[in-house]
DNA sequence: TTGAAAGCGCTAACAT
DNA sequence: ATGTTAGCGCTTTCAA
């Protein structure tokens, strides 16, 4: 490979000025400098990265790990959308990415998904998660001392940043928004605990309070349905529901996207049609662009503009040589749409 | 960080010792072995990256660099799959993967995405393609002895290896497939001759000469509908295609999924239904784990599977140093759906 | 079986 | 303004 040794010795100075004309430092004659930049571009030369790494420190790379499976598609829209703004921030910092797959935590995976910390091979770590971040990976980070942002699931540790959607407001919002359109008997679709996350909860939570505030004239709790997350099964718990409530809700608040299209069979299967008797809400936002015959309204996450922060808050830490928590909560759009009838 | 010095003292033997274990060399005692070993464990030691990679020359890190936009969803549902593949394979090699996008060939993008190849920061590229290898991408990669696998669209170099489905067989089988089911008159969903790749072209000439062979009694070039790839509008061109034709066809073959859900709705608007007027094939095999409302007939390709052979022979190149060009060409299987109708 | 020395490509600190 | 020296963490000689 071509080294600054090469360069040197073609445009007839010392590899160091080399070096110096690559970092450019101020004292380099004009004349020199042009002389070396023209060897420069003759062979083709770029900084090695080893040697660079060796000497700062520093490797210009960072890991992106996920639980996520990468064939999930509901939740790689999650991720993909997330990395669009990972991907850009990086590319203009002239960072790496390096995507990985973290194990769930509890299952027991056997291959060693820090190794690129232990190597030193990474700069800081974005997590991308809806999952908790595994403990061992929180001891390894603290003993690198090295950066972490986790996008989507609140971390305990006083050591990683957060970014995420403020769930709590956006689940309140939505009932209001679905109050609003004249539905009194709204229902949720939740998870069963044990898969529970903070943000579930949260949209959880903002939707008793909202039918609370709002003089709801039953007791919310009542109208969730457990079920899983991204199961073929889901529309059975959704009609199982359907045919067990006296009262059915006229309308669905499901804590994901992807409960959506299940929830729309289960409702069908009970008898009953979606929209026109019950209305669905959604949470993401993407399953707009996915092929459901249904204009579904959502509420849109920031996800690029949340990876975009993400690594903005890593590449400064990783800069400032620090792993103070920073928190960046975004603010969740509601989107309308025909799945939602006003009545 | 911890180096092998620290290891060393620890263990009260020289660093060079550390380095035997460490590469499971022979000539160690066990007992100077087991030291060096709980030292290891101990100070939870693992090889700096940066000085591995000076010595050998090798990265362990590949780039996976496809100019498929992460928020594309059809596309990337291609990428996703074929990078469950890939990931497996370096997981298992303990080889991280750099994941980058490349510009489109011929768009005039700033920014250097060949940076990692001449800090020599991979050993080798997978190239996802669906659109040609950049030729500045082509010389870099013969300057630098990069070896590089492409998966998706024949690559001309005789340096770059290739995996892929075989198209113009798929094509071929899929018209005897809806042929079978009774159909006499079939048409096929293309795209514009700009937007055209290898494998599109392939498919559609499997299509023409199938129906040659099987003795239809129209010209199938008639009845080649030629569209964009990922546009809310080729629904247009669709139902345009059926209000023209005097005699339309019973079945239309997509060449790819993500048109399939548009063609559905060209057909609506043009008055006829799907699948009881007309049936549907589509390609890649994605659509049914989307949310469209039918079970798609569709040809199924092996992606996770051709990911791990384009990782197995990129990492069998850069072991033996060579970039001669492989191939692998994968059969693609015919599934049955909803959306196919016997008559 | 173990160790010492040299060198991979680069830059910071110290000459000149 | 330019060059020399040393050292980052590691492995490959060569020596003991």
């Amino acid at each position: 490979m071509v080294t600054q040794k090469d360069v040197a010795n073609l445009a007839g100075v010392s590899f160091i000025t080399v070096s110096r004309v690559i970092n450019g430092e101020p004292n380099v004659k004009e004349e020199t400098r042009k002389k070396v930049q023209a060897a420069i571009d003759q062979l083709g030369y770029a900084p090695s990265f080893a040697g660079q790494v060796l000497n700062s420190g520093r490797c210009n790379t960072i890991a992106v790990l996920t639980p996520i499976p990468f064939d999930q598609t509901m939740r790689t829209s999650y991720l993909l959308n997330v990395l669009v703004g990972i991907e850009e921030t990086c590319r203009k910092n002239e960072i790496d990415m390096i995507l990985g797959v973290a194990p769930i935590a509890g299952s027991n995976q056997n291959y060693d998904y820090l190794r690129p910390f232990k190597q030193k091979k990474v700069d800081g770590i974005i997590y991308v998660g809806l999952k908790e971040l595994p403990e061992e990976m929180l001891s390894e980070l603290a003993k690198r001392k090295l950066p972490c942002v986790v996008i989507g699931d609140r971390p305990e540790s006083s050591l990683v940043s957060w970014v995420d959607t403020a769930n709590y407001e956006a689940g309140y919002n939505t009932v209001k928004k679905i109050w609003e359109a004249g539905h009194r008997r709204i229902g949720f679709v939740g998870l069963h605990r044990e898969i529970y996350n903070a943000n579930i909860s949260d949209r959880e939570r903002g939707y008793i309070q909202a039918l609370h505030d709002l003089g709801a004239d039953y007791k919310p709790e009542e109208y969730i349905i457990r079920t899983e997350f991204e199961s073929k099964d889901v529309y059975k718990d959704i009609k199982n529901a359907f045919t067990t409530w006296k009262n059915p809700p006229t309308a669905l608040f499901c804590c994901a996207d992807s409960l959506v299209p299940q929830a729309a069979r289960g409702i069908n299967e009970a008898g009953l049609s979606v929209p026109d008797q019950v209305s669905l809400v959604g949470f993401d936002g993407f399953i707009n662009s996915s092929y459901f015959n249904l204009n579904v309204a959502t509420n849109v996450q920031p996800l690029s503009k949340m990876g975009q922060k993400a690594a903005e808050i890593l590449f400064n830490q990783i800069s400032e040589a620090t792993t103070t928590k920073e928190t960046a909560i975004f603010n969740v759009t509601f989107q309308d749409g025909d799945s939602l009838r006003k009545i």
